[in-house]
DNA sequence: ACTTTGTGATAGTCATATTAGCACAAAGCC
DNA sequence: GGCTTTGTGCTAATATGACTATCACAAAGT
């Protein structure tokens, strides 16, 4: 699995990790029961500090995408609360649409956009 | 229109201010070529710094949401660059539909959402 | 035994967010 | 003409978070 980091990026370095190993899990890069490399390899590879992986592992320990063993470090692990997502999913929507709605997108290509990306992440 | 900020959040204040006028424009509490309370104005109103107000402000007008006037302060202007909205939403899409796919959120269930959110969001 | 693992504590640096205070030119109002 | 309000600019102080750098230690694998 392939990370990349933007070091001018205003998003922090963490979140940077977070969001690549997501997508990694959804375009089935990595599956579930896969391990992720330890956090001082990660790091060594990136050329960043230890605890930064570190934050970005417990971030998505805590939100439920993988869980952290101290025999087989950090492994896939979906906790699957759909209501829960579903909630999450729509607060975040609502910003994202607002802001298309204001530059006159239409339901439509929204619809389009969403199918689109959702090929993309077709591992189930 | 009321604007709500909740101090104890890790969202910036400028940034919730941001997120509460476009979610404004989009609901048309606030309309094309309304005006918004002036910096002085609002940052009372919240209980907050004037430059935290004109933060928020500056943001939304690098954006295109908002004109600011001598005059007439702040005015909902609207630039509509579709296709580069539609690029920009593309990309804020990509990681929240990787998340409810982990969470096995089907494409239709996101429809769903999105017609409900648009609903919400129909002042055109 | 040796290495690697996750994890913890501590401390230093840097950027950002927020507040405060002062100022000034432009516009509106009486 | 006076007065107020407007956006905008400047500087400075404080607080918080992000990142890095070390040192350390117990648990597990070889």
């Amino acid at each position: 699995m392939l990370i990349e980091i933007d070091f001018n990026s205003d998003e922090a370095i963490y979140i940077q990790l977070r969001n690549q190993i997501i997508l990694g899990i959804a375009t089935a890069t990595v599956r579930e029961g896969d391990s992720l490399p330890s956090v001082r390899q990660l790091a060594e590879t990136i050329g960043i500090n230890m605890h930064t992986v570190n934050k970005a592992y417990s971030v998505l320990k805590q939100e439920g995408f993988i869980s952290l063993d101290k025999r087989r470090g950090a492994v896939i692990a979906l906790d699957v609360d759909k209501m829960k997502a579903l909630e999450e999913m729509r607060e975040q929507l609502q910003l994202i649409l607002a802001k298309g709605c204001c530059r006159n997108i239409t339901r439509e290509e929204v619809h389009e956009l969403v199918d689109d990306l959702f090929d993309t992440y077709s591992f189930m």
